[in-house]
Order: structure tokens, then sequence, then C-alpha cells
DNA sequence: AGTGCTAGTCTCTTTTTGAGACCAACAACC
DNA sequence: GGTTGTTGGTCTCAAAAAGAGACTAGCACT
């Protein structure tokens, strides 16, 4: 009953917020999954080639092995990664992108590029928001 | 010592992993911000038109009062949005997107509109996996 | 016989998030 | 002039999520 309660997204979609929950907004649903802590650099280093488990865990030092594990399998429900099983011996496990997973890498690697090229005015602002509090 | 250890993203810029924390990685250092649960979500309203508190707990019905505060607090922090208090009785506050916030949000909407474009397959991808785990 | 590698899981603790009450100042209504 | 509503928050407590680290099984190498 508010008059703004139907509000258009930039993606060109319109969302409905009087019903907004994770599964009926593709934006919160989606990302959600993107979000969370560990997605994109798991995503970032996949792109590049496939790793093994222990490779990522190695690359990424200080995620943990559970959390690890639980990311690799969010990723794969959602279709970005394959998760493939060697039986070597000891069975050794591969996790390769998608296509899907190319395909959003593309625009999010833009995303990510801007963070690398902003780090710095991103630092800056933390550091005068910092000391205006403190005033 | 790891012959890996050193990996050059996709952004183009060289990232130490055996240095890698979160204030050291331009990549985690500004996406732990934006990824979380409800930024992406605020920076998509404010990136149409300035909005006040209510006017954002009212169009996202299920934040909190509490993780509304902190989410825009946190946006704020890194100078992707303003805050600006108006001395009106009682006190309206208005938040607005900064240059900074919009030329994040122009590489951002690109992902947004790709998880509009996209959601049907993510969907499926979850459907098919969960039918595989319980076989 | 002992050690190490694989890809995890299990448990316990700490951190983060969510739900909801509470706040002060003023405006409008009755 | 007392009640109610509105503003943008904060505070507390419960629930959920994340981190730390021990533990597993099967096999290879020494």
């Amino acid at each position: 009953m508010d008059n703004a309660a139907r509000v258009t997204t930039l993606a060109g979609e319109p969302c409905d917020m009087s019903n907004w929950d994770a599964g009926n907004c593709p934006v919160r649903d989606v990302m959600n999954q993107i979000a969370g802590k560990w997605s994109t650099l798991i995503l970032e280093l996949l792109a590049q080639r496939p790793y093994r488990f222990g490779e990522l865990r190695r690359l990424v030092p200080d995620i943990s092995q559970r959390m690890l594990t639980q990311t690799l399998r969010d990723l794969q429900r959602d279709g970005y990664i394959d998760r493939q099983v060697f039986p070597t011996k000891p069975p050794s496990v591969e996790y390769s992108m998608t296509e899907l997973g190319h395909s959003l890498f593309e625009p999010l690697s833009k995303v990510l590029a801007w963070a690398g090229d902003n780090h710095a005015a991103v630092k800056a602002a933390r550091v005068k928001f910092d000391a205006s509090e403190l005033g």
C-alpha cells in the first residue's frame, strides 16, 4: 500500500518489494551466494584454471577446511563449478569452472578490477570516516 | 616456498597469497564490504536516487533496523554513500550515493543484471544438485 | 612400524545476525 | 492536556554462522 512498493531495478527487471524474499528476488537469490566471504576468492582462482582441494587450501591460507568445503559445495550447487573425483591413491578431487561460472565471472571480474583500481580511495575514505568519528 | 605462492589476478594486480590478509589484498578488502547480505540491495536502491532511513527500511521489509543502520554505516565508511541530517522535527536523515559509489555500481550493476538474466539457470542447477544428493 | 598424503567430517568456541523492546523530541488529534 | 504517531536510531538477548583444531580411512613411501 506504499506508493513506492514497486521499484524497477537497474537490471531492468521489476522487483516486487512487498514480496521480497530470498527466493523471489533474483538479485538476492544469486548474490547471497556470490557474496560469501570466500566465494569471490575461489571463483577468481578457478577462473584461471582447475585446482584441487589441497591446492585451494594452500592458496587461501586463512580459510578453514570446513569453510572451503562448504564454499565449494555451495558454488557447485549453484552450477558455477564442477567437482570431479579421480580414483588415484589417495583419491584426488579437482574443481573447475563451468560455462555458467565463466559467464558470471565475466561481469564479476570487472568488479574485482574496480576493487584493485580503487582500493586506495576506499582506504582513504575509511581513514577520513574514522577520524571524524573520534571528534 | 610453494611454487604457486604468487598468483596474478584477473584484475591485473599481482596478489601475494603468502601474505594474504583482508587489509593487504584489494579484492578481499573491498569485496568483504560489498559482499554483505544487504549491501548490494542498498546500493541498488541508492543508485537510483537518495532515500531516507525509514524509506529504505520499508523498501527492504525483512532487514532489521540494526542491520540497516550497520550496513549504511559500513557503506558510508568505505565512501560509497553520503549521510546527511536535516534538522526537521523529528530530524530526518538522507542517504545518497557518492561518485565513488556510482563508479563502483557501474560494474556491479552488470553482475546484478547477470543475476536477473541467469536466475533460472542457477535455480535449475540447484534442483539438479539436490536431486543427485538424494540418490 | 612409523610417517605422510588425500579430502573431508565432527565438535567446540567465538563472532555475526536477527527479533524486538526501548529512547527523546516534537506534531497532530481529540 | 493527554494520547498517539513519527523520526532514526541503540540495547539486550537468542539464534545462526563461522573459525580452530582434532579426528578419520586407505594407501605409499621409508
